[in-house]
RNA sequence: GGUUGUAUAGCUCAAUUGGAUAGAGCAUCUGACUACGAAUCAGAAGGUUUAAGGUUCGACUCCUUAUACGACCA
């Protein structure tokens, strides 16, 4: 009940996080009662702002840690004393404050278990998934997968599509409304070799004739091309032609480039192959898409911005911040901007690939009036999005400093980078079927799935598969270049998602115990007196999920979230070790660790969702 | 050549953004299942944070230089 009415008290001041309402207040409480403490001691005022409460480090007694050499200037006196000083006052005068200890030049404050009950109280009075506002940016869009129509989906595109989807995720959680975009790269020349070797070795086949993938159908006619391609190469060179002319000079690639043209022109039968092939490949991606969990709310292709991004280049000549070169070329020069002189449009009008970001920037700015336009792109595109951006910016369009870009570092394998011609690159669809197939050996070797049908053991299989993977992906930093194990990929124990996945399950056999019992479900815990260390270190665990979503939206890094769940479901396992539930006496005591453990568990599910990584009842 | 990113335990990653004895997992070694799920828990061992300087009460973190690897722009 005191809980509630305070937090009405502060409601005004914070309206912002409903879900952290309990530790922020306290941590309020502490440093109003700091201020206090060193006027009333030292005769000093102290702007709230100067003081820094961190979290106590586990080797030592307390909760909150004041570190306090940056007082010792303004009050003349060494660092010990003054934490001895401040301590003293706040155990005498703060209930709050069960005692304290100082080290060095820290002030460690433990904390009354009366105020941890309250904090959980609060968190009860919570509903889960309450949004976390952070003065964060209220519309944006996440525009991530973007792949091109000519291959199929590989380990690079995953981490690209779980980074893309669990920031949305993550934004959505701050209360921002959020649209994931694709944008489909659709046309040019990469689709065209494609077509050219459907057209010479295809034969007429179909993915159903061929009991392929629409994707992978249309990734082997690309692989043909350039299998061929480099024959053709060869032979020219053995014919004497120098290695540059004969790459432009081979018959393959002055036929795509036809076919290319004859696309922008919109010859009938050209334009028929190509909406027949990507036709395929929508299909093949979206299965991937439904396979691996991720969903688009606007598709846009590439094909149907790029005339756009030729207006804007047409607009930027006119208005003088463009310019042609002797050959008819439109450039920008963004020198003043420390970059170089960059290509917009091609002597002979056709487009590159700025042209039609200048187009799709534009129409996602009409579309939802975006205060933060997100790029999820590899961290190679890093000067392109500077170009498109200082672009967009010499333009004057208003949406240009929205634009950022989130760069992750690529996936390398233990042999080193993937390379498409050198066949190392891991394909989407197959890398699913594996992590599947590892979480299928475990649960025959160690599950507990008595009572699942067959659907629902696949469906389990799915999950713990895909969890991993996912954590895997997730849990470095998204800037950072990354190794992608297999084997570690597919491990399900330690710092890995089935281990999250598995605290999880464990909690949910709890809960149907408690039910199975009659164990009461209470939500007032005011008359308990005592808290169990592991208890106590649970709850603050679970107060900081608000937090930990605000750190995650503004650093654009899931893997703050991945950590965050990893740390929870740690939490509880030691816990669930050390404390005994259902053989506990005391009733209250009882229903308070079944509500802990609930309350866990709900924690543990939405992390992991904004991971987007599901979890079992039972595994 | 120019711009830029990264460098932490044998391996893969952390470190609350300048705070305490730099933490996890894997691998190695030891212990705990007829108490609620051992895909777990407890413990041991493992570090000159690439190198050399600098800034200060305090540096993995900031500055300078160098080295290695990567990306991009020519």
């Amino acid at each position: 009940m005191a809980a509630q009415n305070q937090r009405k008290a502060t409601a005004p001041a914070l309206p912002a996080c409903r879900t952290f309402a309990g530790v922020q207040q306290l941590e309020q409480t502490l440093k109003t009662a700091l201020q206090a403490a060193a006027q009333a001691v030292f005769n000093q005022d102290i702007p709230a702002a100067s003081l820094v409460l961190q979290p106590t480090r586990k080797d030592f007694a307390g909760s909150f840690t004041l570190v306090t050499f940056p007082l010792t200037k303004a009050f003349g006196k060494g660092p010990e004393q003054i934490g001895q000083a401040l301590g003293e006052w706040l155990k005498a005068h703060v209930p709050a404050v069960r005692g304290y200890n100082v080290v060095k030049g820290f002030l460690n404050l433990e904390i009354a278990d009366a105020e941890w009950l309250q904090v959980f109280g609060a968190l009860l009075a919570t509903p889960a998934g309450t949004p976390v506002p952070t003065g964060g940016p209220q519309r944006v869009v996440v525009e991530y997968s973007s792949p091109n129509t000519n291959k199929p989906l590989h380990l690079g595109h995953l981490r690209n599509n779980f980074l893309g989807y669990s920031v949305a995720e993550i934004l959505k959680a701050t209360g921002a409304t959020v649209t994931k975009a694709n944008l489909v790269n659709d046309r040019g020349i990469h689709i065209c070799k494609s077509m050219i070797a459907y057209q010479r070795y295809g034969a007429g086949a179909t993915p159903e004739s061929a009991g392929l993938k629409g994707d992978h159908l249309a990734g082997k006619y690309y692989v043909l091309f350039e299998k061929h391609y480099r024959e053709e190469i060869k032979q020219l060179e053995a014919e004497g032609v120098a290695n540059d002319i004969a790459k432009k000079q081979a018959p393959l690639m002055l036929e795509a480039q036809q076919m290319l043209q004859a696309w922008e022109a919109g010859d009938e039968e050209v334009m028929a192959l190509w909406h027949r092939m990507n036709g395929w490949v929508y299909d093949g991606f979206n299965a991937t898409y439904q396979n691996i969990g991720v969903d688009f709310d606007k598709f846009y292709y590439e094909s149907g911005t790029y005339l756009l991004g030729k207006e804007r280049v047409e607009e930027g000549l006119q208005k003088g911040v463009f310019f042609k070169k002797e050959n008819g070329s439109v450039w920008v020069d963004l020198q003043a901007e420390g970059l170089d002189e960059k290509l917009l449009l091609r002597a002979d009008g056709t487009s590159v690939y700025i042209t039609q970001d200048l187009g799709t920037a534009e129409l996602k700015y009409q579309d939802f009036g975006y205060d933060s336009s997100i790029y999820v792109i590899a961290d190679e595109q890093n000067y392109h999005m500077q170009v498109l951006q200082a672009t967009l910016k010499k333009l004057g369009k208003p949406y240009a400093a929205a634009i950022h870009h989130l760069s992750y570092g690529m996936v390398d394998l233990p042999s080193g980078k993937m390379k498409s011609r050198e066949g190392t690159v891991v394909d989407a669809d197959e890398l699913v079927l594996e992590v599947e197939e590892a979480a299928k050996a475990a649960t025959l070797e160690k599950g507990k799935t008595e009572g699942l049908g067959d659907e629902e053991l696949t469906q389990l299989y799915h999950t713990l598969g895909l969890g991993a993977l996912k954590y895997y992906l997730l849990k470095v930093d998204p800037k950072k270049r990354m190794l992608f194990n297999p084997e570690e990929s597919v491990r399900l124990e330690g710092d890995t998602g089935p281990f999250i996945q598995y605290s999880y399950a464990r909690i949910s056999s709890i809960r149907r115990k408690a039910v199975a019992q009659g164990v009461a479900e209470t939500t007032d815990f005011s008359q308990l007196t005592e808290l169990q260390a592991t208890e106590q270190e649970l709850i603050q665990q679970l107060a900081g999920y608000a937090g930990v979503v605000a750190e995650a939206a503004r650093t654009l890094s899931p893997a703050v979230v991945a950590q965050y769940a990893y740390d929870v479901a740690k939490s509880y396992n030691r816990f669930y070790t050390e404390v005994p539930i259902f053989a506990e006496i005391d009733p209250l005591k009882k229903a308070f660790r079944v509500a802990l453990s609930a309350k866990t568990a709900e924690t543990i599910k939405i992390s992991l969702g904004l991971l987007g990584i599901d979890v079992p009842e039972r595994m």
